[in-house]
DNA sequence: CGGCGGCTTGATCGGTCTCAAGTACGGTGG
DNA sequence: CCACCGTACTTGAGACCGATCAAGCCGCCG
């Protein structure tokens, strides 16, 4: 899989370019064709990919593993914005510098892909202007969600949270999760003796089942919308 | 002012279409071309301008007064997503449907602009289709602040809002509110109680002065932003 | 002057955080 | 194969912050 990018067997350093990058495929361009410009790289577990006010110069797409995206705030506390699966694309921030930072969850393997071709591309070609304006709006419908979440009790959150990702997943009656505790509590601000608290309460109300602490059944989906 | 639309002396239904479409100003079309394309209208305190669902036929462009944004949940609570300013655009919301419902806080003037010919027109002009993705990446910027905002204490959270309010006021040194305590309170996720003992708590530490409670001096900046 | 909506203030309750142990799991080296 | 270790997760007890319930106050308009 893959033949058309070069997937690097050394974990680069965040600031390093993308070795390779493709001709682009002239005018018949459209949603795919941002794919071929890019180049393939992988990242270990916890690797930055990129920082926050760091120059926005690529844009990413997740091809295996997990991203979150996140900011620091004055007094240490982090707030994570979203995860990142794979086909998912991610560090569209427009201005010129990231407003989060990106890191691997697990070790990932990610198509980094120079964002001022696409947006030149972007000049000629309307469908890939508004693929791009499409991606931006999706990223603000997510967050308006997430937003959402936020003023719900912290057992609404963890609920909430579980059918989020079982929607993503491909079976969506299980959630295999990829990411610790402590990125679920950072992403639904909570601490991470709530979260595992709230898991273990829906587990006792026969919401769900706890296979094990990373695999979650959902067992009663009433009982976590409503 | 605003020679090129009329303003109905009649607080029009939400669902009512604006009565008039100037012809829109041809090739050399930009972002100010769009507001030729509207018709002011005048919507009264607390009147809907459009409900969560609704078809997005039209994008909104704030002249006079304020608009809330808002979403009601299952349980019978609001989330004020943002407020919009004279200046401010809103009903971006990608998607045929609205995403939140509308409704003006003061008696206001609003500039309503039909989706489909901008849509149309962004297709033709890149200079457009470029404003319109820009606009929708504001948005998402100040929801990202937004969430951010969730996540912190209560009076962190009124201190965030106060500083946000006189960023946005002419004079950056005093804001005069134009929504009332609920509508703070469902905007930071708190209850109209603990909005209003968070600002007396920051009056008497001196970061601010409330010579009424619609209006705010900002007396100690540092003492807000830490 | 009376009444009402918006705002403030007070007392108590409950949910989430904090601090502190204790447990399960995966990997490494013996 | 097992012993050990470190990391991730769970569980418990108490403190604290914000919600809730309940009065009271202020400004405005009839």
């Amino acid at each position: 899989m893959l033949p058309q990018t070069s997937t690097g067997t050394i974990a680069p350093k965040s600031s390093s370019r993308p070795s390779a990058k493709r001709p682009s495929a002239k005018s018949e361009a459209h949603l795919d064709s941002l794919e071929l410009m890019g180049a393939a790289m992988a990242f270990a577990r916890n690797q930055e990919i990129y920082g926050e006010d760091e120059p926005a110069d690529y844009l990413y797409k997740v091809i295996s593993g997990t991203v979150r995206t996140y900011k620091i705030l004055s007094d240490g506390r982090r707030q994570i914005a979203a995860f990142h699966l794979p086909g998912d694309m991610f560090g569209l921030a427009v201005g010129d510098h990231h407003a989060f930072s990106a890191e691997a969850v697990t070790d990932s393997n990610i198509l980094v892909i120079k964002r001022s071709a696409v947006v030149a591309l972007a000049g000629r070609n309307t469908d890939v202007a508004r693929e791009l304006w499409m991606l931006t709006a999706r990223e603000l419908q997510r967050m308006q969600r997430h937003m959402i979440l936020l003023i719900k009790s912290a057992q609404e959150r963890v609920a909430a949270f579980i059918l989020e990702m079982a929607e993503r997943s491909q079976d969506h009656r299980a959630v295999e999760l990829s990411m610790p505790r402590q990125d679920i509590a950072d992403y639904l601000g909570l601490t991470i003796e709530t979260v595992s608290r709230m898991l273990t309460h829906l587990a006792e109300n026969a919401a769900i089942e706890l296979p094990s602490s990373r695999r979650i059944v959902l067992r009663n989906r009433s009982a976590l919308s409503g």
